[in-house]
DNA sequence: TAAATAAATGAATAAATATTCATTTGTATT
DNA sequence: AATACAAATGAATATTTATTCATTTATTTA
């Protein structure tokens, strides 16, 4: 029987359907769902160490303290368990991130609070930081149809600049498209030193130095 | 016998050293030397193509027109392969943009020109664009020690902003170390878009408006 | 408590593919 | 032309590891 639950605590049954759950309607078995977020987060420390190919099933399992066919009764196949620690934390950030952005009517608050909150969420969960920074080819093969994690990402950076602009506080003149890629970009440029250096320092000290380049850019005013 | 070839058109003997050479001395037999580069250039397209684990020696071999077994007459292993396409690359590339920062006294000048290098170089050479933005991983494992290549990009910038603030043209209360990531994160963004949308848009022209964005930030101004 | 059902196990299997190497083909030397 | 040496071949091998499934263990139901 293969299961999987999601971050809103609903789970389904992916093979045979839901009618096959048991009759006491396991649904809230709180022990089953910590084993499955145990199996999730343990493969997201492998692949973190290892990189997912290099990542095996018996790995996994020794490392969330199971046996290995007991993966496959939560998961289709390996791929299938980097799929669903992606659309894990992928909803769990960007309802994080949704909130971070909506908690300002000033653009440039918006901003500075939806980097902080990026920078907050990567610093405190390393292993999905470096798995959304170095499967990157792994992100497009699992979801080539579906508008990747970016995509997400530059939709509020969108907003942002566009509620700024008739705020009058940002240019108009800006080619919209660039200018979100030049913010992720640099985002994701700072969060990789930071991973390249192990995680030693403070991230989330760079959100309003960041901001401030968005802002005011490089050049020496008087 | 294991053979390796650089892009200065020097090679080396890697197993058994260079008193293997043939009496005949075929250091610039051109013949072998194509070969060899035809044999990087198909690894480069399959590695782009369906990435470095799901790329296989027939493939790249087939690729290339050659058999299984001459691969391993030029590279150790398939880690040799990318690992050799890569410094070759890198190599390349790096001369271009050193001469590209070179190419004036002027700081503002200095970075358009290396932003203009960087894009021109990947979007000519697409292959080679993919590999580096999407083995991220491996390009870790293969030199770990060495400084990767971002830390020379990052030296360039370095150098381009320290001169510009001796010139007043750019900010004296910078953090440098910020503002280089910053740079250099949001070219690799922009990249990146372009590559998801399979390169159908010209990447060069983005140069000025990104160096505007440096520059200028998103601020508006009076 | 016994029977029925669900969950977990891990050794065995199957498939993929990197690498080897005995043999063949090509090239230079005398 | 005959010999020696270098390069290339590709079928066979070796290894790795994802996945399966017959069996065991745990839990629920009657």
């Amino acid at each position: 029987m293969i299961v999987a639950f999601h971050g809103n605590g609903i789970y389904y049954f992916k093979e045979y359907g839901v009618g096959r759950l048991n009759k006491n309607n396991q649904r809230n078995n709180p022990k089953k769902k910590d084993k499955y977020y145990s199996m999730l987060n343990a493969a997201g420390a492998v692949f973190a160490r290892l990189g997912f190919h290099k990542a095996t099933i018996s790995l996994i399992a020794a490392e969330a303290g199971v046996a290995d066919g007991t993966i496959y009764l939560y998961f289709k196949n390996k791929d299938d368990i980097l799929y669903q620690f992606l659309s894990y934390k992928t909803a769990y950030v960007f309802d994080k991130m949704r909130k971070a952005a909506a908690s300002s009517d000033d653009a440039e608050v918006k901003l500075r609070n939806l980097i902080r909150c990026h920078l907050k969420e990567f610093q405190e969960d390393k292993d999905m930081a470096v798995i959304f920074h170095s499967e990157v080819r792994n992100l497009r093969d699992l979801e080539p149809q579906t508008k990747n994690i970016s995509k997400i990402y530059l939709d509020f950076l969108t907003d942002i600049i566009e509620t700024g602009q008739v705020q009058g506080i940002m240019r108009r003149d800006l080619y919209l498209g660039l200018a979100k890629r030049f913010v992720l970009g640099s985002v994701e440029g700072v969060i990789n030193t930071w991973i390249a250096a192990d995680g030693k320092y403070d991230l989330v000290a760079m959100a309003d130095p960041l901001v401030d380049l968005y802002m005011n850019g490089i050049k020496h005013r008087e």
